[in-house]
DNA sequence: TGTACATCAGTGAACGCGCGTTCACTGATGTAC
DNA sequence: TGTACATCAGTGAACGCGCGTTCACTGATGTAC
């Protein structure tokens, strides 16, 4: 790991209006460290900037510190899961049952496979929180397009959910979903099943026609 | 913050046989201090010595590393969540559901009212895990303890489960009631319903009668 | 009963490290006159 | 067309900090003779 501060080539000074790019070079880059090292807590400015191949006094020409850039990584991260679960559920088509579970089982994906970009999305803001965070209002979008596609499900001539039931199932959902992951990821010596059978399954018994 | 490590008063030492008791102080500093910050990986050698009013170095005297010493926190708190199931498990009464019930509130109770201690059971090992880690042994008793209170639970004239669907349910239970602990925690400002409301309809749903 | 010695329960200074952040600076590149 | 100047896109040295870990050490307290 110490080498890997010496091998690293230095980025190119971007051309005059060209300042922005740095911007994106850092996001890119933290990105991916977190990704790998799936764990959003480890990364810091000095490794970053490494990364990046610049001076570690240039993340300030873009980020006004640490946090703030961490921020943005996590308004990304979030924005990305929702429209990678908006897309899954298209691809499912029409069914109301098929697009949950699809979404579902994507959502188990993402997690599972991105870590790192999962964990970020969720790591803790430094310092107390003022108000809602910026990825607060992608959050409740991923919130409002599952309970949407929860309540299309039909009951089986049960009368329909109320609102009260509905919000109740759709925080179970997502409850567990993200359990799923959470657990998946922390213990992943223990002999799970298979994640999209476990998702189905935990669907249908919780959302499920006969639910 | 600062001030703390100036005020401390400094730790008598042990009488002479009596060694061991750092080695317990050692330890209830360390699970307070994860406690109040909600954070285990924020933990440090030197905060606990400070913590304790001993020299940083002292710590050595009874753990091999920083790495060693959470692994014992991993483990006490581990049994002691164990023991804290059974307890209301027991508390009850003798009605299978019921049991269930009181040991799903309770896991959730325990999670958010003590973030602390419920993130350090749970928290990365440093470095490459090598075996089954010392809490994992706990772990499974969790996990035994709430498959068998769940194929006690009467299916009205179903028949029994079989072996794998108890196993799908028991992993549904528990990635479930552990969502729920985590995303609370992780997202506070949310409008989360009732804890306890949310885990008996959560189990109702997963492994009640009907289910 | 006295005393040398082993052991126990620690201490304190020092090491090298990486961290976030500050400050004054440096080249290259456009642009106004 | 030439040139002074403003601006852009960074750099590099330095700061003080807390960290884990090492090493040689220090008192107090038992115990063997």
């Amino acid at each position: 790991m110490a080498t890997s501060a010496v091998t690293r080539p230095r980025r190119a000074p971007a051309r005059r209006g060209q300042g922005a790019a740095l911007r994106a070079d850092i996001l890119d880059a933290a990105s991916g460290m977190v990704a790998r090292s799936g764990d959003a807590s480890t990364l810091t400015l000095r490794a970053v900037a490494r990364e990046v191949g610049v001076a570690a006094t240039s993340i300030y020409l873009h980020f006004e510190s640490v946090e703030a850039l961490v921020e943005e990584l996590k308004a990304c991260r979030v924005g990305e899961l929702t429209e990678h679960l908006r897309q899954a559920a298209d691809a499912a088509g029409t069914d109301p049952m098929d697009r949950l579970l699809a979404r579902a089982r994507a959502y188990v994906r993402f997690g599972i496979e991105r870590p790192g970009e999962y964990a970020v999305m969720f790591a803790a803001t430094f310092g107390p929180a003022q108000g809602r965070p910026a990825h607060a209002k992608y959050a409740d979008e991923i919130f409002r397009d599952l309970a949407a596609e929860l309540r299309a499900v039909p009951r089986a001539g049960r009368p329909p959910m109320d609102a009260d039931e509905a919000r109740m199932i759709c925080y179970h959902v997502w409850t567990a979903l993200h359990g799923m992951v959470s657990l998946r990821l922390l213990r992943p010596l223990m002999d799970w099943p298979d994640a999209d059978a476990q998702a189905d399954d935990l669907v249908y018994r919780l959302a499920g026609p006969l639910s």
